[in-house]
DNA sequence: AATGCACACAACCGCGACACC
DNA sequence: TGGTGTCGCGGTTGTGTGCAT
């Protein structure tokens, strides 16, 4: 499909996922002028995309030091535990995993903890013979 | 081999916080 | 002190991929 003519004032930002080129070359900006002015380093660097965008790619994927997949046991048992402590303040438990991001800890929780969680939740209340105090073992405190 | 489903991950969106003028 | 712009965070959605039927 031909692109249509965007007009004279309209400037339509990229959206989508990010290509090689893209990567190198925002990659090459921030190396030559650091990681700051989000908004200045999407329009300088050449990319047709908003700095909000910019970051993100930079912070998940491209920053130096990033760990990617293969969490560690120990890594699940502290964000386990962090998530107990901290709740859902992912940037919070992603600055105690080094190499770690926040959108990945997100996306770890959400497929994978959230569900193991369910699961032991079920067979904590199951175990727990309800019969004997029905209000505890389904987690109904009085003053809810 | 084709199709549908579930899962994992990348990216977007909206909103509140903060900094600067 | 209020207004405006930018950043950072958390929630959510979109898309690619592997597996089962």
């Amino acid at each position: 499909m031909a692109p249509k003519n965007d007009g004279p004032t309209k400037k339509v930002m990229n959206k989508g996922a990010w290509t090689a080129e893209e990567d190198r070359r925002l990659a090459e900006y921030i190396e030559i002028h650091g990681a700051k002015r989000w908004k200045t380093v999407a329009t300088k660097s050449g990319l047709n995309r908003c700095g909000k965008s910019c970051r993100l790619r930079w912070l998940n994927y491209l920053r130096p030091n990033i760990k990617r997949g293969n969490i560690s046991d120990e890594e699940e048992d502290l964000i386990l535990r962090l998530h107990k402590l901290l709740g859902n303040r992912w940037s919070l438990i992603a600055g105690r995993l080094p190499g770690r991001t926040d959108n990945e800890i997100k996306n770890y929780w959400n497929s994978h903890l959230s569900k193991k969680i369910n699961q032991k939740e079920k067979t904590v209340a199951t175990s727990t013979a309800p019969e004997a105090n029905p209000q505890k073992a389904w987690g109904v405190e009085e003053g809810e």
